[in-house]
DNA sequence: TATACTTCTTAACATTTATCAAAGGGAAAT
DNA sequence: ATTTCCCTTTGATAAATGTTAAGAAGTATA
């Protein structure tokens, strides 16, 4: 049933105990979302980390009534309105499907009890904010120093399964133009 | 000695013991940097982080030839070129004291020390790198769905300070523009 | 199949921001 | 007091990106 995220916290872990993962797996549940589902919406508090099972996620918020997307997650990743999950705060960003889903889920407040309870998850959380910082620092170096071009030849290079499975319109609006732009970066980079 | 990073650490975990607290304690290091100091330079991996007793710090890059101001710490701040410090590679920035600077430091060492004799300090790590990661996350979010006027604004509400304590030209490089086109701006809102 | 719908492309034009050059102002040094 | 240096402002021009509108190509739906 929960193979991948098992494998997932033992890669982590190495030295997790059974005692503990089960303390863990049996907190766990199912969901199971369509496409265009909405997983959290912008302006509820996020009260779970998923794990991805299977499917394909968005984060994406509504700005003068435009749709930006913020990030793309796949297949064996965590994923969870993050800050909204640690601050109890509504989130600012809609969690979506845009593949049909498989999530495995953990509770804040389970999570708050495997933290008391199991020491060890405090290193499980800590390496997650971590990978998560990295994550998104990256980003923020991507937005600041590199042009629209860079970052969408960096898409090309690092993410290629995102560029497959997103519309145009959407990668346009998480590197930060309009479609009009990156179908003309598009065209630019042709020849090479 | 160090009454400032105590009641930081107090602070954040009340819960600490006196015994904690000193293996804390005797692995701190002082270090004294002066204006213009490099604390950590770009291509080294950072082995510490820093606590800032007093001073002003800031992350910068030289990205063709420019200087690019990618962050700003004052007093009672934890900094550390964090993702090099966790990954054990080559920092992308400098790290560079603005003003004189009283730093507390604990190495890469000591802390993995800590996290494996006092699992405290796990959560310390994480609360560390889940704050670290809600603040890359807002800076990303204003990058992208802020224009630079917008951010300047938010500069001038969020961090006062940092205005007073910086060169114009270095906010610039910070809020993604130009110094010339930050000066029309503020020309732009001084109606307001 | 026909129709509607969505996405992508293209073009003309508008706006924002960068670049280059020069001048002004203030602080530190002589 | 004068000079020098660094920072900021200003102006003219250029480059990058957004906006609007239209059409093309592909896909789902009746």
């Amino acid at each position: 049933m929960f193979q991948n995220i098992r494998a997932y916290y033992f890669r982590l872990m190495p030295h997790l105990t059974e005692a503990e993962w089960q303390a863990l797996e049996e907190r766990l549940t199912i969901k199971i979302y369509i496409k265009g589902d909405h997983i959290v919406k912008q302006g509820e508090v996020c009260n779970q980390v998923y794990f991805i099972n299977s499917g394909f996620l968005r984060f994406y918020k509504i700005i003068d009534g435009k749709e930006i997307s913020t990030g793309f997650m796949g297949a064996n990743q965590y994923v969870s309105s993050y800050d909204s999950f640690l601050t109890r705060k509504p989130a600012f960003e809609n969690l979506q499907a845009l593949e049909d889903a498989e999530l495995h889920c953990l509770s804040y407040d389970d999570m708050q009890f495997l933290y008391k309870q199991y020491p060890v998850y405090q290193m499980f959380g800590r390496v997650i904010a971590e990978q998560l910082f990295i994550w998104v620092n990256e980003r923020t170096n991507a937005l600041l120093l590199l042009s629209p071009e860079q970052r969408y030849e960096n898409m090309i290079n690092n993410q290629s399964e995102v560029l497959q499975r997103v519309p145009q319109y959407m990668l346009a609006s998480y590197i930060g133009v309009t479609p009009e732009h990156l179908s003309r970066i598009r065209k630019k980079m042709m020849g090479r």
